[in-house]
DNA sequence: AACCTAAACTTCGACTCTAAACTTTATAGG
DNA sequence: CCTATAAAGTTTAGAGTCGAAGTTTAGGTT
C-alpha cells in the first residue's frame, strides 16, 4: 500500500472559476455539486486508508472482509461472487485472496459437494480486524457529519439516494472498478 | 483501459440492514449518507469512463488535460506540478506523459532557461478532446441532477462543501490517489 | 573555480489489476 | 458410456502505479 503522494489541488472556488473561464456552457451550481462529491470521496478514502493501515490491512482487504461479514452467516462466499460484489475481475480476486489467506484474514477451501467451487470464509482474526476498522470508520464518519443538523442529515441522505437512483437508471449496471478520479 | 467487470452489489437498503445486524453501534442515517456517496461516486466515474472511451481517451488522460486547461494560459505545467495536482508520484506522471505525447495530446519540452525543468503543454488535439469530453460530461451531469429543484441543488452544494471543509480540517492534506473503494 | 546541496525528472524493481487463455469439474445429449 | 458444453477458478502476459535510487542542472559556499 505505502504512503500516498502529496496532493495540492487548487481551492474549489478557484477551480470552478477556471472552469467558467475555459468552458462557458457550465452550470456552476452543478459543477459545485459534482466537484465537491469527487473531492469528498477521495479525501474519505484516504482517511479510511490511513485508519486501516494502523490495523495492518489495506482498503482492498477491508472491502473483502466487509463483503464476507455483510453476506451473513455462515460468512462464506466464492471468489466469483466476491469479484462481482467488489467489481473486480476473477483474476484479481484470486490474487487478492492469495494474500489474505497468507495473512490469515480468510481461508480458502474446495467445496466437496461441487469440486469446481471454492469457498472463502472469514477467520476470527479477519472478523476482528473488520470490527476494529468499523469502529474507527464510524468515529470518523460521526465527526464528518458533526456540523449537520438532524434535518440536514436526513435530507442529504435522501437527496443522495435520489441521485444514485437516477445514475442507476441512466447507466444500467455493468460498471466496475475505476481509477479514482477527481472530477473537481 | 479496457472493459470493466460486471458489478452486482446488494441494494442499498439491504446493505444497511446487514450493517445493523453485524455492527450494532451504527447510525443508519450516517451510513446512508456515506454509502450513497461512495456508490454515487463510483457510478459517475464509470459513466465518465464510458464517455471518454468514445473519444479515445481514458479518465487518467482526461485528468491531465483538465489540469492543463484549468491552469490557464499558456496551458503549460511541469510533470512535478501535474503529479501534485493529480495526486500521483512523479514516476507515474512520467509514464502517463509518455503515452500522452505518443498520442499527440500533449508535448514535452525542456525549459531552456532552466534545463532541469520540463514543460508539458496541451496540444490543439488535446484541447479539442477535453472540450468534447466536457460537453459529454455536462450533459450527463445535467441529467443527473434533473430531478432536483433549484433549492435542492443549492443546499446540496452547500452541504457538500461543508463536509469537504470538515474533512480537510480533520485530515490535513497529503492524501493522494487511492484505489476506488465502495464504502457501501 | 571547485565543491556541495537541493530540485526536477527519469529509471528500476516490485506489486496489483485487466484481459485472455487454460484447467478442472459438472451436466446434458446422443 | 462418451463426448460436448458450460461454469468456476487459476495462470499468464501486459499495463499502470509506487517507492527508492539515479541523473542532470542550478545555485550557493569557501
Amino acid at each position: 500500500m505505502g504512503e500516498t503522494p502529496h496532493v495540492s489541488e487548487p481551492a474549489l472556488d478557484e477551480q470552478i472559476a477556471a472552469y467558467q473561464r475555459e468552458f462557458a456552457d457550465l452550470d456552476p451550481q452543478v459543477e459545485q455539486i459534482v466537484s465537491a462529491l469527487g473531492r469528498l470521496n477521495r479525501r474519505m478514502n484516504v482517511a479510511y486508508g490511513r485508519q486501516n493501515a494502523t490495523l495492518g490491512i489495506s482498503n482492498a482487504e477491508w472491502e473483502v472482509l466487509k463483503a464476507l461479514v455483510l453476506s451473513g452467516p455462515p460468512y462464506q462466499l466464492g471468489p466469483g461472487d466476491l469479484a462481482k460484489r467488489l467489481g473486480l475481475t476473477p483474476a484479481a480476486m484470486t490474487h487478492r485472496i492469495d494474500r489474505m489467506v497468507d495473512e490469515g484474514l480468510v481461508t480458502r477451501d474446495r467445496d466437496e459437494s461441487n469440486r469446481v467451487r471454492v469457498i472463502i470464509e472469514i477467520t476470527a482474526e479477519g472478523r476482528g480486524k473488520w470490527l476494529e476498522a468499523m469502529r474507527l470508520a464510524t468515529v470518523f464518519e460521526g465527526d464528518l457529519v458533526q456540523d449537520l443538523s438532524p434535518e440536514e442529515r436526513k435530507s442529504l441522505g435522501e437527496v443522495l439516494i435520489r441521485l444514485l437512483r437516477r445514475v442507476e437508471q441512466t447507466q444500467p449496471d455493468g460498471g466496475g472498478r475505476m481509477e479514482d478520479l477527481d472530477r473537481a
